[in-house]
DNA sequence: CCGGACTCCTGGTTGC
DNA sequence: TGCAACCAGGAGTCCG
């Protein structure tokens, strides 16, 4: 499942190919995945075609591309009278956008979008999607509550700033977390209160400060809490660093499943296996419709 | 405010 | 060997 560090890689890999790109044609294969589009298929294909893409941003697990016109000379409209929209993207559990030549083919592309680049030419963005829990959509770009400057997707309004985020204010996190009546694991998969943690990596940053995903939030003390945010910082920073290495240099592959984390995992699909920590086994138990990943000796409820 | 149930979905795996 | 049942879960919605 792609989260925070998946997502930033599959950002990282579109800025320098798509920014600056115009959209030539939109192809829809599968309705399905524009859920979130408000409006039918083909509302979807005329606000797309014909702009031209800016820098690709991400908040959490959503991505979004500002749209502008794509004329290139006189004065913008996109910063006149015109609401400002965007192509949002949501990977869901097997999202992917791929980047490839306009003869590259993937199975079960959903969704595709030619574009021509004005320094690399013909492209093609192929959003291949397996279980079609991911979306694109056009939106439109409202203000932030707290910076007016910053314009996110109305359907990510209501997103909480993520850890990675330089304005992500730890000391209103920490304080909104101990005044929640609910229970950390659940905390930390509450995207209006903390996003980009998903099931991996809300059972490894546990994991590696000792939290059992039950404890109760209102109990949880706030040194605790401080390094469960330290840890979740870490683990989300360290998949990125190896999430980032692995593009292929000749099509820029932007692939959501590559570089993924699997191979140092702690606790996350580890069930049966020593604790790296105590070699004790690792427990699976289902919470939340999910399973959840621990060391029953490291990780108590206290 | 909180939590549980439900929905969307498909391909790999398990079980008989 | 064949097929059905099961499983994975991000996010939204609805309801008690």
């Amino acid at each position: 499942m792609p989260e925070l560090p998946e997502v930033e890689v599959v950002r990282a890999g579109l800025e320098p190919a798509v920014t600056g790109a115009v959209v030539a044609s939109v192809t829809v294969y599968d309705e399905r995945s524009l859920r979130r589009h408000a409006g039918p298929s083909e509302d979807f294909i005329d606000r797309l075609t014909g702009r031209r893409m800016l820098a690709p941003e991400r908040r959490g697990k959503f991505l979004w591309i500002p749209l502008s016109e794509a004329l290139e000379d006189g004065p913008s409209r996109s910063s006149g009278s015109q609401t400002p929209e965007a192509l949002v993207v949501h990977l869901g559990m097997s999202g992917q956008v791929l980047l490839r030549d306009r003869e590259t083919d993937d199975l079960r592309t959903r969704i595709r979008i030619e574009l021509d680049h004005p320094d690399h030419g013909p492209l093609r963005l192929n959003f291949v999607d397996q279980r079609i829990f991911g979306s694109m959509a056009i939106d439109t770009l409202v203000q932030t509550r707290d910076h007016p400057l910053q314009l996110v997707p109305t359907a990510v309004a209501h997103i909480a700033r993520d850890p990675l985020d330089e304005r992500f204010d730890d000391a209103a996190f920490l304080t909104r977390l101990a005044k929640k009546n609910t229970t950390i694991k659940r905390a930390l998969l509450d995207q209006t209160l903390i996003s980009g943690v998903g099931n991996i990596y809300a059972d490894e940053s546990l994991w590696a400060s000792k939290i059992h995903y039950d404890q109760s939030t209102a109990t949880l003390t706030r040194p605790r809490a401080k390094l469960l945010l330290a840890e979740v910082r870490a683990v989300l920073t360290k998949a990125l660093a190896e999430g980032g290495t692995s593009f292929d240099e000749q099509y820029l592959n932007v692939n959501g499943q590559s570089g993924y984390f699997a191979h140092s995992l702690n606790a996350y699909g580890q069930q049966g296996e020593p604790c790296p920590r105590c070699g004790r086994p690792i427990v699976r138990e289902s919470f939340m419709n999910r399973g959840s990943h621990f060391c029953p000796w490291c990780q108590r409820v206290r």
